[in-house]
DNA sequence: TACACATTTCTGGTATACAAAAATCCATAG
DNA sequence: CTATGGATTTTTGTATACCAGAAATGTGTA
């Protein structure tokens, strides 16, 4: 499954990045050719690389109008949160069935960090210990293959996610629900942990209206694309 | 997220059917050359289908080493089962809340094609109408992110879940728990949907052995690849 | 001034040419 | 007879050139 020729990997990672870091924005246009020459390749490379993104949902080409940074509708969101909050569920069950004590114990380690750096108020560094969180849940799920499906779900939703982030309260409230699920996958209770995660990640009722409210325009397209 | 060109989109379509349905088996070499040949293009659109199935897993590409048709190792394999046992069961709990009367006439008429089908003790026909079966239930969970989702693991595990099929009494024992899951969903019954959806597709104990006794050579590779 | 149509221009899709790495083959030496 | 080394060949990775289709622009007429 390993990607193609060197440049073209460089090229996605790099445009990975500044897709889920927020530097791309959704609906920013994507053209091969100030592409090949700001990377200071040729075009082959570059559409490799757009072709692998579009493939794995992060941008979105139209057939002879180009590609652009993947913006989705608000059905597509709701669905792809949905599905996350199962994925995500699915990996903290297994972990608390699977996890080796020297994982648990990162895990303590990551929770402190995202509770100091609640208390300071800091919503980037804490989305970032936020991020070291979950990801060290889904290794501890011991397959793979979830841990790069959910990887590739949370990729997509990067830049709505973090939107959340930025609304007062939340980040306190992250946290206290981090501490649970910490606590159940570290006594091994699976069901406990599948069921705190799955609502840590759901957008449901009252917390999709508020996110909704906050995504700025162009992040979403109309439901009729 | 639609494909590239359509010379790419066809062959794209072309090769997923036949790795699929297994005219091209795994560990298979596909180079670019022959299949340009044959299909009268040139290389770049063949290229491209190539990456978008390696995108999708279908393939795998080596650097400079050529792609063939994926193959997998045990692990993976297990792996995988066990995030297609999730996804079907997440799709049965819906499709159990969300599925509309239509719908269900549709799945009950599928339920009794398989019986018949069971009946005549035609495997291959069986595996059709077990297909269409389980795609009206991803239909009906009215998520088409987790429509697609499951579709492309199921899409990846179909040249291994194809043999299951073809092992004396599968058939039938299959058929029974196609009832019992339409009773549950037809009745509404959400967790009971799932939980026997989850049975119903997830390969564990004596019935992994039997998989992987029947597995030819080269569908799977060594652990050290 | 507004709208329709033609032309131009720009961007993406495809083909081909070239370069580099790997696989193969053959010869030669042990 | 086998193994090793290098030359050859094959195949992939990259660049470039060419073509086609869609958007943008400009012009003329109502």
């Amino acid at each position: 499954m390993s990607r193609n020729g060197k440049l073209a990997t460089d090229l996605v990672q790099k445009l990975e990045r500044d897709i889920v870091t927020g530097v791309l924005k959704p609906g920013d246009k994507l053209d091969e050719r100030s592409l090949s020459e700001r990377f200071g390749v040729s075009r082959t490379p570059v559409r490799e690389a757009l072709q692998t993104l579009a493939g794995s949902g992060l941008v979105a080409t139209m057939p002879r109008r180009g590609t652009i940074v993947a913006s989705i509708t608000v059905a597509d969101l709701i669905e792809m949160f949905e599905v996350m909050a199962e994925l995500e569920a699915m990996c903290a069950r297994l972990a608390a069935r699977r996890m080796a004590r020297t994982d648990i114990e990162k895990l303590i380690a990551l929770g402190n960090e995202c509770g100091t750096l609640q208390e300071h108020a800091d919503a980037d560094a804490y989305y970032e210990a936020n991020v070291n969180f979950h990801e060290v849940i889904y290794a501890g799920c011991r397959n793979s293959f979830l841990e790069r499906q959910t990887k590739n779900v949370r990729n997509r939703l990067a830049p709505y996610r973090r939107l959340q982030l930025h609304r007062p309260g939340r980040v306190k409230k992250s946290n206290a629900e981090h501490s649970e699920i910490l606590d159940a996958i570290s006594t091994g209770d699976a069901e406990r942990a599948g069921r705190l995660m799955h609502q840590h990640v759901a957008v449901q009722g009252e917390a999709l209206n508020d996110l909704l409210a906050i995504v700025p325009r162009g992040y979403l397209e109309p439901l009729a694309s």
